[in-house]
DNA sequence: GCGACGCTACGGCGCGGGCCGAAGCATCGG
DNA sequence: CCGATGCTTCGGCCCGCGCCGTAGCGTCGC
């Protein structure tokens, strides 16, 4: 039986307020030192500092140093699983709609391009999803995902690589992740990441400083007008 | 942007050790009356009162009023899949080793049999997912699921049938669900849930009383070992 | 109707823990 | 070497909340 008590200590790390702040803020998979990690919780560096060492020490949160700064990013995807797992129920089962979240020009611009710990969300992330569907490269099986026979082929074509499995028990390849503002499934899983790596890297999309948004360059406009079909993001 | 505060309270909700032993008992998928829950929980029954009143204000449980009894029920698979990625983190990552839980019997008849909020897990979870897989039935492609084509016929065949897509957004068909015992995914999903019910129908599993654990009854070890070739367990 | 039972509402106790100020350690720059 | 910076440790304050005793309300059996 699994102890409840360790369920207990796992909620209690996420149940306070400036805790849940920083996993979230570490849901976009870079390592933040412990000063932004208390600029975005808004609480003293003491107070964050207590804070993250509890993280580390239960597991959630890695911990690497370099110099005079302690960087911090989760653990493993496990752990953003179950922060996505926590913000799916967060969005969904409002006691009181009158609390929903305010939305604003930075919430804009997240609800069109962000990342999700690793891989490519919001109205990127599905309509990249949406084209890798329409050309045959994955399907989603109502809620499930797999890479089609010849989808890896297709996929080298466009000059995403996905690295050979790792050693560990296998991360899945693809999977649907299905996130908050556009409730509707995209890939996620390892060649998710590789995706959204390879946006990066080609200089399509770049990171909005201090957030999870990402902001579509004129080159990421072109590349996917001309090789997903998609118009009108960014 | 996902309220943070409302992400910190379900996690407050999960992280108090009565609240979080009630709701890993309701991961069975049955619903449970308030003393049950108190009994579960070690706590008295106002206190019971109390946390499920506040579980069920967050629209984390369900309630059902039958005569005097309450009956209390996670309030749908996305809450069961909430808690399960909990159950996940607190099972592998273990700060201090020493406080692995105890292995008694009844440790050992929940690791050979038992539910999952609405599928089975366990040994038989995976020896029967495993036997669909070999069967052509399904297949996990690294972690994600699908139905084959001709899956759905020979599912009927062995009298096995999958509701009709309900109205709202579809729950997963065939989704793999890797629990703490196995470490190994076995099958979840609306199909998962079909296949379950189709085991207790016929009495090929029983529910052992106050417990997730099941019994494999006779006729299902014949069951097991004529349609899916399967020994040894039960 | 009456008692038993399941559950809930209220009040008070006590502990755990979040918070910050002050101080202490490392590291970097000059 | 010295100051600035990033981070941690310690100590004390205080609020929140989990707990149960008592009491109250609804439901069932007789």
């Amino acid at each position: 039986m699994v102890n409840t008590n360790r369920m207990a200590e796992i909620g209690l790390l996420i149940g306070e307020p400036a805790r849940a702040a920083m996993l979230g803020a570490l849901m976009d998979g870079r390592a933040l030192t412990a000063g932004e990690l208390a600029g975005v919780a808004g609480v003293a560096p003491q107070t964050a500092s207590g804070h993250l060492a509890r993280l580390a020490e239960a597991n959630l949160l890695a911990v690497e140093r370099q110099g005079r700064h302690r960087y911090h990013r989760l653990a493993s995807p496990e752990v953003a699983e179950l922060i996505e797992s926590v913000m799916r129920i967060a969005a969904v089962t409002l006691p009181d709609p009158t609390r929903m979240p305010v939305t604003g020009p930075r919430d804009a611009q997240m609800r069109l391009a962000r990342t999700c710990y690793d891989h490519l969300a919001g109205g990127l992330g599905v309509a990249v999803t949406d084209a890798l569907v329409a050309r045959g490269v994955i399907a989603f099986d109502d809620g499930a995902g797999i890479v089609t026979p010849n989808g890896m082929e297709r996929l080298a074509a466009l000059g995403i690589a996905v690295d050979a499995p790792t050693t560990r028990v296998t991360r899945p390849l693809c999977r649907p992740c299905l996130d908050w503002s556009e409730r509707r499934p995209h890939l996620a899983g390892r060649l998710g990441a590789a995706v959204c790596s390879h946006f990066i890297e080609q200089h399509w999309v770049t990171r909005v400083a201090g957030s999870r948004a990402l902001h579509v360059t004129p080159k990421g406009q072109q590349a996917l007008r001309e090789r997903f079909g998609i118009a009108g993001i960014g």
